[in-house]
RNA sequence: GCCCUCGUAGCUUAAUGGAUAAAGCAGGACUCUUCUAAGGUCUUGAUGGGGGUUCGAUUCCCUCCGAGGGCACCA
């Protein structure tokens, strides 16, 4: 990668400097990627300027100092092959801009449209362990578990596609032994309204639980919800998972009575005084806000025990990164699982993310959305009311932290000028247009040439970025600058075309069907990245 | 009360501490004799309030105001 290479040189020189700048400030060097400052540009000189002032006798301002820079980025063969002279730039306060030779723009085009096909290897060897949505199965999916659905599915294609070895995993919870299963039970047999939905009421009627007790009746019912759920993920939605891992299998087992025999030899459970038999882990002792019971006083074992049985056991797996995906109202959780995996000594990374929940709006009323009110928005009801491929960006577009508003009427207007018809449109266009060309391979030789030519220039700038993109995803997890990236490419696209020709009278302009078909192929990959379909015409 | 998020244009959202805060939708004005007008061009419009750190703050810190979520021997 470019930006990578760049900063590279960038730090070799600056440590050259004299006085070499502290490390601390080494840290604030940025390469960005830009298009009304340069290609490539950065802040070298800035970050090290208030150094050169205080410890050099010579007073500098950051321009000179990104003089001196230059000079001796200019010394290196490579970096004169990618930007040549002319084509380093001061700017501003002293910010320095490279602009990319058309030979070296030729270049990364071509090894963009190799690793397209081939992926990256950017997570090369890693081993990592995503798990989310894990709906209770005591009813269907609503619009909060969307958000989760879709990051996590984007997010492991991403790392796939970086080359990493991926474990796609939904976790039941299907403990017989819970209170839930217990409640959804009472509520199969007519004793309770736990979870009562009109999706539930539909299923228990085709179910008969005559003589069964509310454990029994609930365990059953529970693995019908299951079943239906996911049937719906991985139709509807099209997300698969690699695991589908039960909690009860754990209870079954042994892994949970093993857990408690861990923690018990290694004397890491205790009582409290005047707070019955319970068995607590200090989980206080390693950031939590409390202990927490994992043995309660009848000798039932909670949540939190399996919990750590499940994690253990992914540990256990061998994965250097353990991703949970959970709802904002598991937030609570996280320093505890954290506490339990130090006390545990697990190897390897773990790493929780929290999907803010998504708020519903009627009428510019901001209404709630609890699974156990009636008040529910079925992720499914989403889907069929604005297709999935619009679901899924709409979902995808923002960042995890953002308290998205679904506002139900704006939705349905949205989705007309939804910005994936504009992707997708443009992923048409350009499929339409190499259909014409059918036939011709294009050799590359007119790439160059085309070059010249603005707005093909700018669309293969954009291109080069793609691996840009798929490195700071891989690495920061903000999943939503796919989608950013892919509607710039589609407009880059778009206004190229505007502008060249690529059918001829009699034959086609060489370097810009090739390069419309590394735009196409960039394209597609991005969208499949993303779940989303890529039609060939609309 | 404590903890976690969030507050950016009329609406939905962007912006690893960097240059003129960026898009889509909505509003206004143009643009098809041309490979798909679901397109292109132009335009109106924003960082909740107050302090601080910094050469530089939407971003970091403090405080106030507002919104959502979590605070079980439920899961």
């Amino acid at each position: 990668m470019i930006s990578d290479f760049l900063r590279g040189e960038i730090e070799t020189v600056l440590k050259g400097l004299s006085p070499a700048p502290e490390t601390k400030k080494l840290k604030g060097l940025n390469i960005k990627l830009g298009e009304s400052f340069g290609d490539y540009t950065t802040n070298a000189a800035i970050i090290l300027s208030t150094d050169m002032i205080v410890y050099s006798s010579v007073v500098k301002n950051p321009r000179e100092v990104a003089e001196q820079i230059i000079a001796e980025l200019s010394k290196n063969e490579k970096i004169w092959k990618l930007f040549s002279k002319p084509k380093m730039e001061i700017a501003g306060p002293g910010f320095i801009n490279f602009y990319l030779s058309d030979e070296a723009l030729v270049d990364e085009l071509k090894v963009v449209r190799e690793r397209v096909g081939s992926g990256f290897d950017f997570l090369r060897a890693q081993k990592i362990n995503l798990e989310f949505i894990s709906a209770n199965p005591t009813g269907e999916l609503h619009i909060g578990h969307g958000r989760g659905a879709f990051y996590g599915d984007a997010l492991s294609n991403i790392f796939s596609f970086s080359g990493a070895k991926i474990t796609r995993e939904y976790y039941i919870n299907d403990s017989k032994d819970s209170n839930q299963i217990v409640e959804l039970g009472k509520t199969a047999l007519g004793l309770g309204e736990q979870y009562k939905t009109f999706k539930l009421l539909e299923i228990i009627k085709e179910m008969d639980f005559s003589g069964m007790e509310p454990k029994e009746a609930g365990a059953l019912l529970a693995s019908k919800v299951q079943e239906y759920n996911r049937n719906f993920i991985e139709g509807k939605l099209g997300v698969k998972f690699d695991e589908w891992f039960s909690e009860n299998s754990l209870y079954e087992s042994g892994r949970v009575e093993k857990t408690v025999k861990i923690l018990t030899d290694k004397k890491l459970l205790h009582k409290k005084e005047g707070e019955g038999e319970a068995l607590w882990l200090p989980t206080s002792e390693y950031g939590d806000d409390e202990d927490r019971v994992v043995v309660r006083s009848d000798g039932t074992y909670t949540y939190f025990l399996s919990d750590i049985a499940y994690h253990g056991d992914k540990f256990s797996r061998g994965y250097d990164k353990v991703i949970d995906i959970w709802g904002a109202d598991h937030h609570g959780h996280v320093k505890r699982i954290q506490a339990a995996k130090e006390i545990l000594g697990w190897k390897g990374e773990l790493k929780v993310f929290i999907t803010q929940l998504v708020s519903l709006k009627e009428n510019g009323v901001s209404a709630k959305m609890s699974k156990r009110a009636g008040n529910v928005v079925l992720l499914e009801d989403l889907v069929d009311e604005f297709g999935i491929d619009v679901v899924r960006w709409f979902f995808s577009d923002k960042s995890l932290s953002t308290h998205m508003d679904f506002d139900m009427v704006l939705a349905k207007e949205h989705s007309a000028k939804n910005p994936v018809f504009y992707v997708q449109y443009a992923h048409a266009r350009i499929c339409s247009i190499l259909e014409k060309a059918k036939g011709v391979t294009p050799d590359g030789s007119g790439l160059p040439d085309i070059m010249k030519e603005p707005a093909a220039r700018a669309l293969a700038v954009k291109i080069s970025e793609f691996p840009e993109i798929v490195f700071s995803i891989a690495n920061d997890y903000q999943v939503h600058k796919l989608t950013t990236y892919a509607y710039e490419l589609a407009s880059s696209f778009a206004q190229f075309y505007e502008k060249v020709r690529i059918v001829e009278d009699g034959g086609y302009n060489q370097g810009a069907l090739l390069l419309a078909e590394i735009a196409r192929n960039t394209l597609a990959k991005s969208l499949e990245l993303l779940g989303i379909s890529a039609p060939e015409s609309m």
